[in-house]
DNA sequence: AGCACGCCGACT
DNA sequence: GTCGGCGTGCTC
């Protein structure tokens, strides 16, 4: 029979939280052309246009309604690969959400046009119009004229409905841009540089140039200034070069204008870039050449590998040779980094190797940017991306090998919106779908990976050895009960702490003092009636911010200026409470009022270079002490930090998780490794009131071994991963008794299949967040593929009936939280 | 997720 | 008397 005469119907996937898959038919001309993975335009509901995604295509006829038509198919080929299809299916139903949600997550969202969708007139210079097909010439007038049209506009205006193509003309010439693209267009941050005209690059024109200047001391000063700097003639900071204090900018800011001078400005990551030109290619050592070869043997046997090596051991080296043998192979490799250790530092290492055939995709990174790169994988003309955990989503045609780099990091966890997933886990199963191989970097394997190597399923290679031979810090810990005792501790540090920083600073060496990002929130307290401040919205006290003179919650972000008052009693001795980075801040400019400090943390880096000009100033020298959280840790290779303060180890070992012990030798085997490399050995000082906390003792002596045994014990007696898979429940609703009685009722239904699998109902830390109480249930499943798979059915059919009795109660599932 | 439909309270 | 609050159900 002819199927091309027979009506041809697609299953398709909307960006929606929706649990199934929807029915549209293709209009004649388009039966024949659809493929699976193609993106289609179609209309939901009576006014909704979205883009979805064909999942599959057939003949069968609904019976109960008359399906909609596909109103165009919106790119040439398919932008969704049948890898990604099954990737998606498996994390659905893994991960307990609706393939919609992994769609939202998967695609950027450029390649997610609804109606609601807003497009923006954009000045550019070069724009191609006499290139344009009439109608496109048309579009790009009206958006001239109104500079902001919709989707329903643009229809309107063309007088058709398949307008998609012509859109896509617009924003190919980038005369039309979405308007969330707007919204996120940043100005990366300038450093001016100030270099001599070419006129004057002979000895001669100089000579002739003082002359001249023979009668305008000021600016004869500033050029000699320059060349006493610059010798060779190349440009200078502008900074730098006004820091001599008998300069001034005026005329220097006049030889400019006499053409004499130039002033350039550059981006601060092109300056990154520049930086690391300079570094050689380096060899593998021996070590490094051993495990490339144990790692590739391994790979013969098993899909994932993991590679333990300590901080310094040099396993980016092993990455890039084994990148380099996946490009002659013609195949494509994912690198996957921690969010914020994937630095200006890394990508340039990979650019530096790599060229333009490295892709790098991450959340600052603007829309039309992220499309590029999308677009860019599918055809092919990416070998490597670096990315954030959203890498795992895109398009591979030919991947050959996964890098997950940290291993360990909880940041690869995705938790607000659905899909909850992990991206290591996630890079774990690609190996199925993509056939690809995978393999786990870190110094400090997860309870998870070590579990997994332990069973035979993973393989493991080892690196012992610190580049160059540089020796591991002293790690010293500071008992701070006993310190306060003996008068020795007043405030932030203890004498010790500051004898060691005091020490580092005379020898112009740097500091790194770590404080953790849980608990660093500080906050007001009436010293009369121990009133706090709190949020309105939620069960919160609300952290002070010096810096915008605010109190912000970090739940629901709602701000209010800083009261002068106790708003309970009126008093006016209020007091700052807990230790913030910005505490730590204004303490060390006491003590060290000479010394340049730096802040590493959420409200220093919002913006998208805040982060690398930070560093970037550290690894210039120009900051001798940098107080951070958790982002001081991550990838950063400084080699002139000879001590590392730890200032409240108490704050990571006293949260109420399971994870915490684990955790916790974490970030200080971590925070350690960033003193002293090379030939200096640092110095790492920790304060605590635990001293003889076995953690503690074991980071001492750099005593993985023992950290696992207990931990592993620990799980195994408690039944919490890796020996068991948990699930969460949050239940949310605005009124606390409808979440409680919701709550009940479903640990209810839950205890009566699963049994004393079910832990809960309780009540969160935070009780409330944004007007909405809590309650969470948690599940212990047994690690048994089947088994998870009925439970996970059991639940849900669970959750759809609590859903039905309590209709405005939502319910969040996270899987492995 | 968005949107329409529908049923109750406080206002021109 | 109506306007608009949100609870409820549906979207191929």
């Amino acid at each position: 029979m002819n199927t091309a005469s027979k009506p041809v119907f697609a299953e398709v996937i909307l960006p929606l939280a929706l649990p199934k898959l929807y029915t549209y038919a293709l209009p004649f001309e388009l039966a024949e052309k659809v493929q699976i993975g193609h993106r289609v335009i179609v209309q939901f509901g009576k006014k909704k246009i979205y883009s979805a995604i064909v999942h599959s295509i057939h003949h069968q006829m609904p019976a109960e309604y008359q399906p909609k038509l596909i109103e165009e198919i919106a790119d040439e080929k398919p932008v969704v690969t049948q890898a990604q299809l099954k990737l998606w299916q498996w994390m659905s139903t893994y991960y307990m959400c609706t393939l919609g949600e992994v769609m939202a997550a998967a695609l950027p969202s450029a390649l997610k046009l609804s109606s609601e969708t807003v497009f923006l007139y954009n000045e550019v210079s070069d724009a191609d119009w006499s290139s344009l097909s009439d109608d496109a010439f048309i579009l790009a007038e009206a958006l001239q004229a109104n500079s902001e049209l919709k989707l329903e506009d643009v229809q309107a205006i063309l007088g058709r409905k398949t307008v998609y193509p012509i859109v896509e003309e617009l924003m190919v010439q980038r005369i039309c841009v979405v308007k969330e693209e707007l919204q996120q267009k940043y100005s990366p941050k300038t450093v001016a540089f100030i270099g001599l005209n070419q006129r004057y690059q002979s000895e001669r024109a100089i000579n002739a140039l003082f002359e001249k200047l023979e009668n305008k001391p000021k600016q004869a000063d500033v050029v000699m200034c320059f060349l006493q700097m610059s010798p060779n003639k190349k440009p200078v900071l502008k900074a730098e070069l006004l820091k001599n204090e008998k300069l001034s900018s005026s005329s220097l800011q006049t030889l400019v204008k006499n053409e004499i001078l130039t002033e350039e400005k550059q981006t601060v990551s092109r300056l990154l870039e520049d930086a690391l030109e300079i570094d050689a290619l380096e060899l593998l050592n021996e070590e490094q050449q051993n495990s490339l070869k144990e790692i590739q043997n391994s790979f013969k046997e098993r899909d994932v590998v993991v590679l333990e090596g300590v901080t310094g051991s040099g396993k980016t080296h092993v990455y890039i040779k084994l990148i380099e043998e996946q490009i002659e192979k013609g195949n494509q490799v994912l690198y996957l980094l921690p969010e914020i250790a994937l630095t200006a530092q890394i990508v340039m290492r990979l650019k530096k190797y790599f060229g333009e055939r490295v892709g790098i995709y991450h959340s600052k990174f603007n829309e039309q940017e992220r499309v590029e790169i999308y677009r860019n994988v599918l055809l092919k003309k990416y070998d490597v991306v670096l990315s954030a955990r959203s890498g795992v989503f895109l398009p591979f045609r030919q991947l050959g090998l996964v890098i997950v780099d940290e291993e360990h990091e909880r940041s690869f966890k995705q938790f607000d919106p659905a899909p909850r997933y992990h991206a290591r886990d996630v890079a774990v199963i690609m190996t199925h779908f993509y056939g690809c191989k995978t393999l786990l970097g870190t110094a400090t394997l997860s309870l998870e990976t070590y579990r997994n190597v332990e069973a035979g399923k993973y393989g493991k290679v080892q690196m012992h050895k610190r580049f160059g031979n540089a020796v591991l810090p002293e790690i010293e810990l500071l008992d701070t009960v006993d310190l306060k005792k003996r008068k020795q501790m007043s405030g932030i540090f203890s004498n010790p702490m500051k004898e060691a920083i005091a020490a580092a600073l005379a020898q112009k060496e740097q500091v790194i003092l770590f404080l953790n990002r849980r608990g660093f929130a500080s906050y007001l307290n009436c010293n009369v009636c121990d009133w706090v401040p709190y949020c309105p919205h939620c069960d919160v006290s609300l952290t002070y911010h010096k810096f915008f003179n605010k109190l912000i919650c970090h739940y629901c972000n709602y701000q209010e200026m800083n009261p002068k008052s106790c708003k309970a009693c009126g008093s006016n001795d209020l007091n700052v409470k807990g230790i913030g980075t910005e505490q730590v801040e204004d303490e060390i400019s006491i003590i060290f009022p000479e010394a340049k400090v730096g802040r590493l943390d959420l409200d220093t880096t919002r913006r998208k270079h805040g982060h690398e000009e930070i560093i970037f100033d550290f690894q210039d020298k120009k900051i001798d002490v940098l107080i951070g959280t958790q982002m001081v840790t991550k990838g950063l290779d400084f080699d002139n930090v000879s001590v590392v303060g730890i200032i409240n180890a108490d704050q990571l070992l006293n949260i109420p998780d399971f994870r915490t012990g684990e955790r916790a030798f974490q970030l200080v085997a971590q925070v350690s490794g960033r003193a002293g490399r090379k030939d200096k050995k640092g110095r790492v000082l920790v304060q605590t009131a635990n001293p003889e906390n076995y953690i503690l003792q074991a980071v001492k002596e750099y005593d993985f071994n023992t950290v696992l045994f207990h931990e592993m014990n620990h799980r195994k007696m408690y039944l919490y991963p890796p020996f068991t898979n948990l699930i969460q429940i949050t239940l949310k609703h605005k009124q606390a008794e409808a979440v409680s009685d919701a709550a009940l009722q479903l640990a209810n239904i839950l205890r009566a299949r699963l049994c004393n699998r079910i832990l809960g109902p309780t009540t969160p830390m935070i009780s409330r967040i944004n007007n909405q109480f809590l309650k969470q249930i948690l599940i212990k499943l047994e690690k048994d593929s089947t088994f998870i798979k009925n439970a996970k059915a059991e639940i849900l059919q669970a959750v759809d009936e609590i859903h039905s009795k309590f209709k405005t109660v939502r319910v969040v599932i996270d899987v492995d939280p």
